[in-house]
DNA sequence: TTCTAATCGAGACGGTACGTCAGGTCTTCTC
DNA sequence: GAGAAGACCTGACGTACCGTCTCGATTAGAA
């Protein structure tokens, strides 16, 4: 196979804008990361950056998903409600963390007006993590711990949507009580 | 009685600033709502806009209020399920509407970089619903419906927040089924 | 005869504008003489100072026709010569005069835009002092000291010009000496 | 040898500026010649002109030096009448110009309230054509037709500053006789 | 080694929006 | 009727960032 003629894309400047940018999201909120600023920071050419991503959100969002890599995975041997109440303090812990909260709201505000990102956070952060929580609730429903008739997208909308809904405004993170009893709550409302 | 000194304020630059406002956000997205363009649009100086709003996000947000004034109000004679079930649904019907959705979208956006429009989200938006939703669930624990332990903050988050993300994801709004099934389900895990 | 009708014009007013433009004038140069610095500091509505100025030179001019109103009279008994330099010598120093030659200086730079100052400058300013040299030499004339084909204009224009155009270059103004010497030059180049 | 880095400033930007600035100001006088207005007519954006000109006035400084290069030389074979009379007569037809004129006094407007100007005017316009009627009198000391102890800079002053007075005062700009006239008396005044 | 292709950096340029300031005009109330 | 208070429009200001562009400098594999 032939390899790639000419100069290889420099790793080093890949991780430097990524890191500059997720810098500038975290402090200095949206409108602080902008391409500009970037490349000021990160010391790299704006021609540069504009050659490898579209936008600055898209920079962000790079850098969240690259720093949030590792999926939530359910503990061996754990129960049904066990690995939702893992779950769903996983993903708490995650919105709440004073380095990706910042980015993450950064990335949902980009969203609005920016298709190409919206439909990037949706099936790279957002489906990614659904996907465990039905996959969880479908076998409950497989072991008969679960009524077939479950609407298991409201279920998991229940679930998840509350850590995302605090981040968005401003509101203080469930506690883990708060996430316990939420998940208690909607478990005892579906058997 | 003092009247006022000077020129009146025009009620007619206001309503033409508001709607300007809401048409560009409405079609085009934030973005598309900037000062500029309102001004041009509404045939009103950039000055005058200035002197009235701090920023486009406050214009789209004094217009969304203006146009969602009539609160959620519980229906005389209603159970508290009912009453829960009118109240999602209602809010639903709101985020799910193609005039204000993305109004709130918008500036749901700008509160990522704006803490007066995060404030402002909060205190005149969201604060007055939640209220509503916190009435009920209290004067159900009062008549012994509800346990008097549950954590009410954790059943509003879990009743009021999948409209928002789904609204925020760009995913489809819940259907009236799946809003009846939510209350259902949170309903039959707190008794 | 009918005294006028109405509120009469606040000579209170017109001071404190004509001062107030002064000041702003002399110091931060033109460009801090707006009508809204006069109005603020005048403590004056700026309605009222359009309805007796047209602009902010004008309001500059007037005072500055105001404070300087003394014309330059010649020394009596003096001969020409000594009522030449003394005539020079007055105009060097009003012009050199830290709150005079600002000012004047200022409302130069106005006219260059403004016809109607440019034509009140000429005729309220230049005429009246051009007008004392040019009587100082007919009477030379008449008295056979000078020559009957000398063009008082130019030599008037040698005279007169150079405490203006150190003014505007922004070079030092001319000292007492050099006023005589440039005086006896002329003077005896006329002779 | 370095070659410049990036991409070339374009000749075409510069002078198409420059001669935008020298049209509003010739018409329109002072005013005209904004920032905006230069970039409108000269079709660059308002940012270039930013980038390399701190004012509107400064272009117009720049596309005077540019215009009027050729200094004003003695004339070979000459006497020291003769070169004064051909640089004041240069000067006055520079200055009664309807190019330069209107040009020159929209500077020397500027330079009134602002200290880069009048420096520059007063260094780059001013002093070389000082410096070269100074230079005929010098040498006319050094020759012995005009006595050691000559106010040279005083006499200077009253041969080049009427051109300056006229034009500022908006009178009638010297005859070529006027100019003749006036050299002739302050020559025969310093003999 | 030289050629060739790509990356990277430097910087000019045309735009759009920002938020502010001043100039003027108009409307309303008070003295 | 004079003056004050203030709303409003127009237009220019200087700045920030955008995205595009033209260069030169650098770094590799391929000829």
């Amino acid at each position: 196979m032939a390899t790639r003629r000419g100069r290889p894309r420099s790793e080093a400047v890949r991780s430097a804008v990524l890191a500059a940018a997720a810098d500038l999201a975290r402090h200095g909120g949206p409108g602080a990361a902008t391409i500009d600023a970037i490349a000021r920071r990160a010391e790299v050419s704006r021609t540069t950056i504009y050659k490898w991503w579209p936008s600055a959100a898209a920079i962000v969002l790079e850098g969240l998903l690259d720093s949030v890599r590792e999926s939530i995975v359910r503990p061996p041997g754990s129960t049904t409600v066990q690995a939702l109440i893992h779950h769903v303090g996983a993903l708490n812990a995650i919105l709440a963390d004073a380095t990706v909260g910042p980015l993450l709201r950064n990335v949902m505000s980009a969203a609005a007006g920016d298709p190409a990102i919206q439909a990037a956070l949706l099936e790279r952060w957002i489906e990614p993590r659904r996907a465990a929580v039905v996959t969880a609730l479908r076998d409950a429903v497989a072991a008969g711990e679960l009524d077939a008739g479950t609407d298991i997208e409201v279920v998991v909308d229940a679930l998840v949507s509350p850590p995302y809904y605090r981040l968005v405004f401003g509101m203080p993170p469930l506690s883990d009580e708060a996430v316990t009893a939420l998940v208690d709550t909607v478990w005892r409302g579906c058997v």
